[in-house]
DNA sequence: TTCTTATTTAAGTAGGTACTTGAATAAGAA
DNA sequence: TTCTTATTCAAGTACCTACTTAAATAAGAA
């Protein structure tokens, strides 16, 4: 007891979380994995690597206790261990967006100029609500939305807004969000929605933001006979 | 913009700093740097590593942007780059530790039975401290008490504690405490001054975590002339 | 200037990581 | 039962990491 060895051991162990986070591919599944629970053969195709690779890439985040799987007939859905989980990859990005330069840079080539962009925050978007003057958009793939999304907002995913745009409400203010800051599926959704002359706006955030603020969250019935965790 | 290629070197990036905390040997480093500012030899010292070793994983954490460095006359001192480091190790611990059993197991092979040993909350010593009826002690080694420390704390290293005895106030309950709840100085500390009759408590938790609640802390005059960053 | 001390750099090695391909399970459908 | 589909396992390869030792800087002291 309180030897060097066991000290390192304990310090290893530690540091077993951070190596499992320590890959952009296994960073990208946690990203996802945020936003809800996913099969492998979603996740492989989200990350576009092979089915082998990508299940490796699970079966490291589950040893290193920041993933957990459930079978479900032929189908085997992993989802985060635990909110502590979502907590650790908010603080990794927090620690490098401070780290100013390299990854803004990153992030400025791929999510390219937002100036023309209108944003909105989330406690912008409480206030609306209130008021009960918006309309929601859930531009997230379906599986997603039915994983959980704000009350009330309709799913619409990015891939189909322009040809659904007959079910987006007309004449109200249209707030599209998605996966959070790094996810260009709002942003696009704007864009299109702002061409056809609606009145868009992102959610600066997206739902896993949302979720961890504590604000309620609504489940779509046939949500995969999944209970939300507790 | 929005390509496959910028989104999988955005989400490297992000990974790039979980793998720089990803090794036991820098885990322990950010532990320690969480209590100040360090020379690289006496960081070389505290992880029983060689001088080389540890330049070069002091130099990762630079490059991940988790440190920073300034040079004094022939020292060359390490810190951490930000508060939002700590709160990535923070994080990093909370979610290890919810991963039940494999860490539990380390902790308690390196700390031992704590069961013998009076505890104590930062509100439970705030309280006291208003009522002004302990004293408070610091165990950690002298650099990192005069790189900042509890108000009106006393200096008494873990290993001069048997020595310098009398230099603790007597007929008061003493609190120590240390670096975190994985250190084992305040332990000791609070061993040996229970074997000397004295009632002892040991904070549960450290100096980074009174410091990251904003409490109020004190630093040194001596402390190496390097002013409380920003 | 030379000497000393703190730190970094360079080069080498053993072991680990991230992919690949192809075969093995495991559950359900026919 | 056999067939199909989703997933995992096994083995191989190119590259990366953590340490070592020995030499190179870089600042200050004599």
């Amino acid at each position: 007891m309180g030897d060097q060895q066991e000290k390192d051991a304990l310090f290893d162990a530690l540091a077993e979380a951070a190596k499992a986070l320590g890959n952009g591919r296994r960073a990208q599944l946690i990203d996802i994995l945020g936003q809800g629970e996913r099969s492998v053969d979603e996740l492989a195709a989200e990350i576009h690597q092979s089915m082998a690779n990508t299940s490796q890439h699970l079966q490291r985040l589950l040893r290193a206790g920041l993933a957990c799987s459930r079978r479900s007939g032929t189908r085997i859905y992993y989802s985060l261990a635990s909110p502590a989980v979502e907590r650790l990859w908010r603080a990794l990005r927090e620690t490098a967006e401070a780290h100013s330069g390299e990854l803004g840079d990153l992030v400025r080539a791929y999510v390219g100029d937002r100036a023309d962009l209108s944003m909105i925050t989330r406690d912008e978007l409480l206030v609306r609500l209130r008021q009960g003057d918006v309309v929601v958009l859930d531009v997230r793939p379906q599986p997603e939305y039915e994983a959980g999304h704000i009350p009330g907002a309709l799913s619409v995913p990015f891939s189909d807004v322009k040809s659904r745009l007959r079910e987006v409400p007309q004449g109200t203010e249209i707030v599209a969000y998605c996966r959070g800051p790094y996810c260009l599926y709002a942003d696009e959704a704007v864009r299109l929605l702002t061409d056809e002359g609606r009145l868009a706006t992102r959610l600066e955030e997206g739902f896993p933001e949302w979720k961890a603020t504590g604000l309620p969250i609504e489940q779509s019935a046939t949500a995969r006979n999944s209970p939300p965790r507790p």
